[in-house]
DNA sequence: CCATTACTGTAACATTTGTTACAAACTTAC
DNA sequence: GTAAGTTTGTAACAAATGTTACAGTAATGG
């Protein structure tokens, strides 16, 4: 049963069981999967496939780089993050990911279904998993479904296409730039409040952190930001638009 | 009519003509989209789509970055590159596909149909255009292409995660020798013959073309590699595999 | 409230990579 | 076969980033 032992199950159901939608519809009517989908329909699809609960401590590791993947997983409750771990131990952090999202949508696809990051619960988490067979029949039965999962793929592969983009600005200030401007997009205030701390900031830019901080201090001496903490305010975006380059 | 002018457009179609799947279901059978379809279907597939043929020489742009692409491209004849240019003519090489791949399969769906690479003509290319709608309708009567369809984007997904990979690598070292170990696994042999220029290498790498060149003598002075023009072969693995950390 | 842990700021220094420039070698077109 | 264009090798130097270490600060859990 894919990556997790029996033990991790916490109630396998079969189609006739109706433990885990009445559980979490509510959850899954918020995931992407069942957007525009009513909560009553919900139901009927999750008793008509295959599927279980599988629970998770804070820091478990959840699923390694290179495991074969072959069902999906829908995180009902807590939250995960995807990251590259090095012999060493150094990281490289690609995306968290909380409920009601799913993980690693396209992996479940493809010649070759391995995860290409090591997951790990960042909290007590919880997995609704449903297998590809169960999955395929859906998209027949549910064409919203099917679309819905087209653009989650889609979207993710967005993610991974900025990813590419940020990790190509060679240089710190370039990647720095890179997620101010986009915060400042999506929280669509000059203002910030940052969710990563810099150590955070250095896995993901995959940059040493006194190098970071660093660039942190020279942009303040230079008036183009201003931190304060986790709170930081953009004086000069063109500045930072021109190390996009 | 998406990224495309009228003029492009070599012959458009309605679903009674015959042109293009006639010019080309020979290569459409080659394309992953229709694996294990038969040409007669392929014939009926494209007779009930709306679908065009467009023609662009060497060197023309077909899409530019934030292009909004709403139609499949598949390549019928060609190939092309998609890379992130930035104001300075700076380049970071994502992929090279030629006929009969798809373009940018996963960007036709998700919530911002936007292109994050431009694309651009090596030689003379002809593309068959499929617009989103009839794409769907055809995922509807023809669960194979569907399936199929999803296999393509799980794969493209795979490819950018061996990409941030590869980037995340930090060192010049790592990146040459993931490339050169991925080389070997492909072409089952230690004597590698080289596809890429150095200079192709370091846009795809990400860096400078003399720091890349450095690294090379480095490696050959230490007996790792022995390259003699694009002819590389590899003597030590193991010292290659200690550099991807 | 204290102890513990994690996070931040900073400095000196080592290492890597980029930049620029130029010459040699190789390709290609004519 | 020659000229023009491209690719490669190399060097000196500049700039960016990593490493290590340590002290100060904030956050957290009992």
């Amino acid at each position: 049963m894919d990556f997790f032992s029996e033990k991790d199950v916490i109630a396998p159901c079969n189609s006739g069981c109706s433990f885990c939608f009445l559980n979490y519809a509510d959850v899954l009517g918020n995931n992407y999967l069942f957007k525009e989908v009513s909560s009553e329909e919900i139901g009927y699809i999750i008793k008509s496939v295959h599927h279980q609960v599988k629970q998770f401590k804070p820091n478990e590791i959840i699923a390694h780089a290179d495991d074969p993947y072959n069902s999906l997983y829908i995180i009902v409750k807590g939250s995960v993050v995807g990251e590259i771990v090095d012999f060493e131990g150094k990281v490289l952090r690609i995306e968290e990911l909380s409920a009601p999202d799913t993980i690693a949508t396209a992996f479940i696809f493809g010649d070759n279904n391995q995860l290409p990051v090591t997951v790990t619960a960042l909290e007590e988490t919880r997995l609704l998993a449903i297998p590809r067979q169960d999955l395929l029949r859906l998209f027949r039965t549910h064409e919203k479904v099917l679309h819905n999962y087209l653009n989650i793929m889609a979207n993710r592969a967005q993610h991974l296409s900025r990813k590419i983009r940020m990790l190509g600005l060679q240089s710190i200030r370039g990647k720095l730039a890179h997620y101010l401007l986009e915060q400042v997009k999506t929280q669509r205030s000059d203002q910030l409040q940052l969710k990563h701390s810099q150590t955070q900031l250095a896995e993901i830019f995959g940059i040493a952190r006194p190098s970071l901080a660093r660039v942190i201090r020279e942009l303040n001496e230079e008036g183009i930001i201003d931190t304060r903490g986790k709170q930081i305010t953009i004086r000069d975006s063109n500045a930072l638009s021109q190390f996009l380059k």
